[in-house]
RNA sequence: GGCGGGAUUCCAGAGCGGUCAAAUGGGGCGGACUGUAAAUCCGCUGGCUACGCCUUCGCAGGUUCGAAUCCUGCUCCCGCCA
């Protein structure tokens, strides 16, 4: 018999790679109860894309469903209006409502490479968010200034004279909101989330509704290794990237970060009987198969071994056709098309040997050079970039 | 509302009349090395058919042979007091 199938086992379950799961025994009781729970987790739809970082947390909600309980999955059209200041030493720049509309559409579709749809209801927060003043102001009875003020993010912020605005200071009660709006029993997050949950709990209560329950997962390091991943540091890898972007991107892990990326990403312990090169080579291909398709991963590999390891030119090249307007071509005016570079960034480029021809490194000099000379080979630019000419 | 401080190149942050396209760190890019798009080391990091020229230091004017540096106004930000 499943363990899962009592209420102390689903729990243990659940909870087995989390962080906190508040308060006590609360998760338990509302499982015992025997219904559907509904589940919510709340999504900004700041970047376009839905990263690594991100299924973590929807694979939990993934593994709820699974016991057939309901997710609520909040696109948070609203909050993003406003900006989460959790982990922020600044103002977050404002949206603009088309933007934010056409995020919300891909992390919807992104979102369902992990959920089961049938068992997803989605909501827009920006639906009950434009409350009106009255409604407003019982919300903001809620919440004391001290309460908010109190969190580390704004303490810090108030330490170090960084700004906060006032519309900042609300959004812990929007989200918290949020959680009244759809009577969540169970709200997850990343662990820097977890103030933001627990003000939904006391604002549910404030509604007279029960309070949720909160569950936080760890939070993914990022590329670096070092801080959280996340897309405004530039350190992630989206789930909608190509599976070469995926396959490259995951081998740049540190190893120190194998652990934690097989333990959340997989869901099993990273191997010991294997070199971490193996081991990250074959987390590698995992990924690109999950989300870029069952088989990316082998490809991946494949051209990342040509280009990467035996220095090759990849098979499949961009063509870049231009126009040389006469028989002798600029070359860092050639560059500077084919690479979006300036022309200064390419003769820099190209007098420190970083631009090879079919692979043959480049002399710098002449900077002119015959098209017929140039026409069909394959122009790179460090180990990346590269583009058959096609001059004209 | 009053008083004081600040706005610098992608970011942070020096500079306080010429030697400033602007220190330093981060990031990014190129090279070497590597199992790796990691680490480490080296180099580059405004633009321009280019040993010279052009445009940058919140915005607009002004002083000066010459301004990121001085003056005036404006915009935004921060702090203190109310």
């Amino acid at each position: 018999m499943d363990e899962r199938s009592t209420p102390g086992g689903a729990a243990r379950w659940l909870t087995r790679n989390s962080v906190e799961c508040l308060p006590d025994g609360d998760l338990e009781r509302k499982l015992a109860e025997g219904r559907p729970l509904r589940v919510k987790l709340g999504v900004d739809p700041t970047a376009p894309d839905l990263t690594l970082g991100h299924t973590v947390v929807l694979q939990k909600l993934a593994e709820f469903q699974q016991l057939g309980h309901t997710a609520v999955l909040i696109i948070g059209d609203g909050t993003t209006q406003v900006g989460d200041p959790s982990g922020r030493s600044s103002t977050r720049p404002m949206l603009d409502p088309e933007q934010i509309a056409a995020n919300a559409a891909t992390y919807q579709e992104q979102a369902f490479k992990i959920l089961d749809r049938d068992r997803t209801e989605i909501r827009h927060n920006a639906d009950w968010l434009m409350m009106g003043m009255p409604a407003l102001f019982r919300l903001l009875s809620t919440t004391t200034v001290a309460t908010v003020v109190e969190r580390e993010d704004f303490a810090r912020r108030l330490a170090d004279r960084t700004p906060i605005s006032m519309l900042e200071l609300l959004y812990p009660l929007l989200q918290g909101y949020d959680s009244v709006a759809v009577r969540a029993d169970v709200e997850l997050g990343g662990t820097d989330q977890t103030f933001n949950l627990l003000m939904g709990r006391s604002i549910q209560r404030a509604y007279g509704l029960p309070g949720q329950a909160i569950l936080t997962v760890p939070l993914l390091v990022g590329t670096d290794g070092e801080k959280k991943m996340s897309k405004s540091l530039g350190n992630y890898v989206g789930v909608a990237e190509p599976a070469a972007e995926i396959y490259g991107k995951t081998l740049s892990v540190p190893d120190a970060a194998l652990p934690q990326w097989y333990d959340l990403l997989l869901g099993e312990p990273l191997p010991t009987d294997v070199s971490p090169r193996d081991a990250k080579r074959a987390l590698a291909r995992a990924l690109a198969d999950r989300f870029a398709g069952p088989g990316r991963g082998a490809e991946a590999e494949a051209a990342f071994d040509r280009v990467f390891v035996r220095g090759e030119l990849p098979i499949q090249v961009p063509e870049f056709h231009y126009d040389t307007g006469g028989e002798a071509v600029h070359l860092p005016a050639l560059m500077a098309a084919a690479f979006r570079l300036s022309t200064s960034e390419a003769r820099r480029l190209l007098s420190q040997g970083g631009v090879r021809l079919d692979g043959e490194p480049l002399a710098a000099e002449p900077l002119d050079r015959d098209a017929v000379a140039l026409g069909g080979r394959v122009l790179s630019l460090g180990k990346r970039r590269h583009v058959r000419l096609h001059l004209t």
